[in-house]
DNA sequence: AAGTCGGGGCG
DNA sequence: CGCCCAGACTT
């Protein structure tokens, strides 16, 4: 009962690697209309990695994280330069590569190559969780969350396990209501058996965000001309006071 | 271990 | 308004 999903009819790792990335911390429909424009935009790793970087950030504009797109500029070039325009195969230099953690290595693997690397993302460790009845916040169990992934994922069929694990956990199992019923996991997940499904994963004890008192200028001229300056690299409100020329005070 | 980085959906 | 979303990276 896999979502058809424009990635998913594709094996080529490039859209597959787009994809992931732009599926980190973002929700499926949100993607959907950035992936077939950066296909377009960009439709190979060789093009991506021509690109100008001010070209790569406005077809990423929106999306947020932009550090994110400009690791896989990076990583575009490393893949050219060090790689021959391959994808590797193997999960150590995937791991090397810039904005490609432990999840996002397993599910491009598993996806493009049909292999048994394990995922860990939010919807694994919320479906894992209620699987154990995880008694810890899962950010306490996070070995053990993937050692389990690890066990579960079959041999010969990486792709369709991983992608129907996140499925389940985006579709049924889900944070808030649940739909248990139609789980094809039901008789084995210990929290269910147990009523508490809506109560695992156990929340983390966060302290209260503080509340900041911040001045805000804008400057337009007559003809409604709004004026803005680009953001450094790196740091968003940490970058902002070393502008040259601006000034804080208090 | 805790912060940083975003925009959007949802109840 | 607070929480969550196919997390990675820095400190």
């Amino acid at each position: 009962m896999g979502r058809d999903l424009p990635w998913r009819r594709s094996r080529d790792p490039y859209a597959i690697w787009i994809s992931e990335i732009m599926l980190q911390q973002t929700q499926v429909k949100t993607v959907l209309p950035y992936f077939d424009r950066w296909m377009a935009l960009f439709p190979t790793v060789a093009v991506l990695a021509a690109a100008d970087q001010q070209q790569v950030l406005k077809a990423w504009e929106g999306l947020g994280y932009y550090s994110r797109a400009r690791n896989l500029h990076r990583t575009a070039q490393v893949l050219v330069q060090a790689f021959g325009g391959q994808f590797p195969k193997e999960l150590d230099p995937v791991l090397k590569l810039p904005g490609i953690g432990r999840t996002t290595a397993g599910g491009i693997l598993s996806a493009a190559f049909n292999l048994p690397v394990p995922i860990l993302d939010g919807n694994v460790k919320r479906v894992i969780a209620r699987l154990v009845a995880l008694e810890v916040p899962p950010g306490e169990a996070i070995d053990r969350l993937w050692g389990i992934s690890e066990r579960l994922v079959p041999k010969d069929r990486g792709r369709d396990f991983n992608q129907a694990f996140m499925d389940l956990g985006a579709t049924v199992c889900t944070p808030k209501h649940p739909d248990c019923p139609s789980c094809p996991w039901r008789t084995d997940c210990q929290a269910y058996a147990q009523g508490v499904q809506t109560q695992v994963p156990k929340a983390v004890v966060r302290s209260p965000l503080p509340h900041k008192r911040i001045a805000v200028l804008m400057a337009v001229n007559g003809a409604g001309e709004v004026l803005i300056i680009q953001r450094p690299q790196a740091g968003l409100l940490a970058g902002l006071w070393d502008f040259p020329r601006w000034r804080v005070g208090r």
